[in-house]
DNA sequence: CTGAAAGCGCTTACAG
DNA sequence: CTGAAAGCGCTTACAG
């Protein structure tokens, strides 16, 4: 070496190990600034078993739902000289076994999962090896793991206050996957209470795709069983009920109301602008970045799951009054009251 | 080994090395399959001095036109047992520097980049280790890269046409970084059609950012020159511009026609809907993976360059006659016929 | 066709 | 405090 010392010490000195001498430390820090000289990421994951990457399992990263995400998760990798590594499991089980088995292999650092199958063994199995795993939007069945989680019983729940409060009494909600956490909470809340007023809930499952919710949205127009208010789960799901309604003619809010969960740029953009259940996405996945750091830094054992809250934006989809033409319209089944 | 063999030979059998006699095979695969062993990535990354892992360099993943692209690269990665590490670098060179010498010291086996600094030396550095790659959207310095391109000029030339035959004469171009290629030839084919028509460009840079061009359209809405027509050249602009145009209770497109770059599932959402000149990103990604994958498997050598035309989608946003009131506002200067 | 051996470039007990 | 040596787990010339 240039700096006449043995690569244990330039070794040392790179990774701030207190156990050297002044002088050898300043011939080293010389030596390597004057050589560029940067130890190989590939040697060094071999020797500790571990890679300086952290992955990031999502669904669907063209969801700006998830991009957001794996954006604030990137930036605060990027500080601290960590790699990311995108995984799109397209809700698919597989998948995500395959790409965690990857990670696992890769032996990253830590992994933020936004689970397709919460139950996953690979889950737990990077647990098992120390590799913390924080679990985003969606829980996993591992107790070990973190978890950043929206609120999203709240939510439901304030978008049919909301709808009731105007008038609504026929809400049907364009549903989530049921097989996914946040769709099935989505689901149930709204459920709980609708029944809760005495209403009888409606639900068209829009499978949180595009196309499932514009076919669906399609169908209830068409039909004459028409509600007077749509809840959407998704952002997704948004833009394919947006579509339907656009190419029906039918007029928002005054035919038929509309509270959309995600608050994407467009939402306040769109004719009328939409009322919204906003995320926010940018302080949980900042946040589940930091649960991750601690448990790479060892700093922290216990497992900690935070719940955020989703912010109304009321805006003009909504309504403020009953829907005009309700009455004019085929009435529900009357409500019961079961639970 | 539980198949009584050397290392050597499961290495070779599992890298699919011909010379294995039948025996041999059969015997490793049947204890790999028994065992589940899987080679360590890790380990064989440093011998042989590659990553199985793709770099994709963007500026933003949060820009759908880019968490679009990185999608389909991640398809394409994925059935290939790829990983794909994502970098985002904000339009800024340093960011780009310091990803792309990660890159190279990971040894990645290929780079998918839409260079914000397409002069980077590390390009260079990457080509010279043999390791290829691809420029998406704009070029990058190096002549050995391939490139997969959109026709900026093209588009630009027929938002104006497109505005100029609906008698449009003060149009003004939404404009993208100057140092960035694609916004370079937006805008510059932008003011060469303008004055091959005898009219003056009028230009707001909004430098691709939503608050750039929301302050600058608001600004350009209270003056007293308004133009009868905006081109918008990225989707995150016409989002600001959008927000001024609704904030400032501006009609579109009877007080000013709109033709916005990039084609966001929201545009024929909002009202009026978008007339957008759209660029075919999941084919223009598939493709730059295509180039990537034929040079990692050395299948060519000569660059190649591939030019993709945008398609313009016409919807309402840009008016079908000349807008109402044009005589009525002040008009431009007189136009020159500089080139 | 098969195996023994070297070596990729680090880090980290282990001596001294 | 410093260095020599081992070893992470593969792949690949090199022998045979």
């Amino acid at each position: 070496m240039r700096a006449e010392v043995s690569p244990a010490t330039v070794s040392r000195v790179l990774n701030g190990d207190q156990a050297v001498g002044a002088t050898y430390r300043r011939r080293v820090q010389r030596a390597v600034d004057e050589l560029g000289y940067r130890p190989n990421p590939l040697a060094r994951s071999l020797r500790t078993q571990r890679t300086q990457a952290i992955g990031v399992v999502v669904s669907d990263i063209e969801n700006p739902h998830f991009s957001e995400m794996v954006r604030a998760v990137e930036d605060e990798a990027y500080v601290r000289g960590y790699r990311v590594l995108v995984c799109n499991t397209d809700e698919s089980a597989d998948k995500q076994r395959a790409y965690l088995e990857t990670l696992v292999e890769e032996r990253v650092l830590g992994v933020v999962i936004s689970p397709s199958d919460p139950a996953g063994a690979e889950i737990s199995e990077l647990l098992d090896r120390g590799t913390p795993v924080v679990a985003f939007d969606r829980e996993v069945d591992d107790p070990r793991a973190d978890a950043v989680i929206a609120d999203n019983r709240a939510a439901a729940r304030a978008a049919v206050e909301l709808l009731v409060g105007a008038g609504h009494r026929e809400i049907t909600l364009v549903s989530g996957r049921r097989d996914v956490e946040s769709g099935a909470e989505r689901l149930d809340a709204f459920e709980l209470t609708m029944r809760a007023h005495g209403l009888e809930p409606r639900i068209l499952d829009g499978e949180f795709r595009v196309d499932t919710s514009y076919v669906g949205v399609q169908a209830i127009l068409a039909g004459s069983q028409r509600p007077t208010a749509l809840v959407v789960a998704n952002n997704l799901m948004t833009i394919g009920a947006l579509r339907a309604i656009r190419e029906a003619s039918v007029r928002v809010p005054q035919d038929i109301a509309l509270v959309a969960f995600d608050d994407p740029a467009w939402a306040e953009l769109v004719d009328p602008p939409l009322t919204t259940l906003a995320q926010p996405v940018r302080r949980m996945a900042t946040e589940a970045m930091q649960l991750l750091l601690e448990r790479i830094s060892g700093g922290r054992t216990e497992p900690r799951r935070t719940v955020h809250p989703f912010e109304v934006r009321r805006r003009a989809s909504c309504g403020t009054a009953p829907a005009v033409g309700v009455e004019a319209r085929p009435s529900a089944p009357p409500a019961r009251r079961s639970s």
